[in-house]
DNA sequence: ATTATTTCTGCAAACGATTGCAGAAACGAT
DNA sequence: ATCGTTTCTGCAATCGTTTGCAGAAATAAT
């Protein structure tokens, strides 16, 4: 690789005008600027990045952290964030932590001594409160998808309308006892979900059905799972919203195996509107998140945070983007 | 940040010694070595990445190029890669390139100016020979999931042993004419698996069926069009090997669309095994490309070149996999 | 006790970039 | 022609490490 240096000797000025060149704040005059360009042209020399860093310059790279590049809502959100990093110049360095904090702690400083310029976390949830401290230590940091208390930046789904209105919806095609197989509620988006759940119902006047709320329940697997479970025990009602599209497909399945018909005998709606959800049999109503939109957003976030920084005395963003109901075929 | 100075002044001993501690090359006395490792344990002392990767070492980062991350087949490969190099203490630069040789130069270029140790690309495909050049310029470069000539260590599938599988398969299963619904044959892979078809055809004495043997499909969409079209002119062959799963899910929406039953008129299969193929309806019959244990291998080989690097006059190694078949409900 | 080894430690120079400072060159004003 | 500005350029220090070299201290040999 070509250093500076060699630039300079072949456009026959010092090292220090050809850094003045390609950073533009000090002025050089024209004749020696475009030797300079010339010579960075020819030689395609391109600034060690290292160094840069390493003289007090950001080093044009952010840490994203999910728990799991496995789970289908990640690659979507990813993909916005990797598209909105490359249009600014920065790269983007993948961690799984698997929601072990231990492992995420290790990511943390390992990415911090490479000199890297923020964070966005997709795995704030309780127990992972020290991610709340990296600002103050004057680490720009970003939540997506997670939300974790009110001080951090984040980007988050409007979870409770998401889950009012695939409800709500369901009422309105006529469906009378909607039973909800929900995540785990110590992470306030499944709480949020619970609670639209929960408004709309109310709203119609319509009491919340017993044993047939879940909690906890998680994947394809669960979702079969308890659906079977529900059945087997004579409860059986004429519609289910899962809180993900994967338990959804488990719910579908168990109807299925128990000789049932979806939508004819149980309407069902899923949440997330994964890239397969539209593949599937029936195909999925659903509620859309814009995971391409929120990682955009995020990294905008972000990089607005590391170059501008936050001013102080400010509150964080909160940045609660609207779900969208994806109506297929698996309610009446 | 505190600093390898900051250590040393702890420690009553010169930024050297300090060094040479951590690094271990040279003989420290045992009373200062253990001054130092206490003050490195105190003041909770990182070195500085940046500074060790300028100063000529490594700077334990590796680039990952594929085409779209919302490629289903990626995540798990990626899943893989990540363990491993974590396991090792590297770190993981992600590029999305959208099959675009413009794109994946300036992503190279990027990675290159940040002195990134090495890179796995899942990119490799005719137009993008420029890749070949990487390891003379002294960079360490490993392939996967996709091959591109003989002179990269590469990680791929057998897959035309996995297209052999399954076409024996469904002939040992009594079908009698199986379409072909494939990707474009500038891909070896594709290639690869048209080949295993005919081998498996020709062995069994069954001519290529004709009009049903289609290239350059290429997902859900693809294979959906493509049965649909193949039911209106009357082709009903009574097996379809579909060469990824979406494309097979495509095909079972076009025959369940036309009022067939699948497997009871038409038996299909795919090609992955994706995590959500066995969620679908029918459960998915297909091949299985071990993708974490590809993405383990390549990332294990790179991190081999980089440490080790390539002796002189050695060949390539080309790492081919066992594919293997996974027998669920989709073939009769 | 003196010298010859061995073992350890610190100094200083790199790695490749950026930037304050001061000197050189060019220009205009008197 | 002299002086004062302005504009540009190079020197050298710096960021945080690692490492060759040489000197200091400790040990062994005479």
């Amino acid at each position: 690789m070509v250093n500076i240096k060699e630039v300079a000797a072949a456009a026959g000025v010092s090292a220090s005008t050809v850094s003045r060149v390609l950073t533009g704040n000090i002025p050089v005059s024209d004749i020696t600027k475009s030797r300079v360009l010339a010579a960075v042209e020819k030689l395609n020399y391109q600034p060690n990045a290292c160094a840069q860093g390493l003289k007090g310059g950001r080093l044009h790279t952010i840490g994203l952290v999910i728990p799991n590049i496995r789970n289908l809502v990640f690659p979507a959100a990813i993909r916005g964030i990797e598209d909105t990093a490359g249009k600014h110049g920065y790269t983007v360095v993948l961690c799984n932590t698997d929601e072990d904090a231990d492992k995420e702690r290790l990511y943390i400083d390992n990415l911090r001594r490479r000199l890297i310029d923020g964070f966005i976390f997709s795995t704030a949830r309780p127990g992972h409160e020290y991610l709340l401290d990296l600002p103050g230590e004057g680490v720009p940091v970003v939540f997506l998808i997670r939300q974790l208390g009110k001080t951090v930046d984040t980007v988050v789904l409007h979870n409770e309308d998401g889950a009012y209105q695939a409800t709500r919806y369901m009422l309105s095609r006529g469906v009378k006892t909607i039973a909800l197989i929900n995540g785990g509620l110590d992470l306030p988006l499944y709480k949020d979900r619970y609670n639209g759940y929960l408004r709309a119902l109310k709203e119609a006047g319509v009491a919340e059905p017993e044993r047939m709320v879940i909690h906890g329940a998680s994947g394809w697997e669960d979702g079969y799972l308890v659906m079977k479970d529900l059945l087997q025990h004579g409860c059986q009602p004429d519609g289910v919203l899962a809180t993900s599209d994967p338990k959804a497909m488990g719910v579908i399945r168990a109807i299925h195996d128990a000789g049932l018909q979806v939508p004819g005998d149980i309407s069902v709606m899923g949440f997330d509107n994964l890239d397969f959800s539209s593949m599937t049999d029936p195909p999925l109503t659903t509620v859309a998140q814009p995971f391409y939109e929120m990682g955009v957003r995020a990294c905008q976030r972000l990089i607005h945070l590391i170059e501008k920084g936050r001013p102080a005395n400010t509150r964080a963003k909160i940045d609660v983007l609207p779900a969208e109901l994806v109506i297929r075929k698996s309610v009446r």
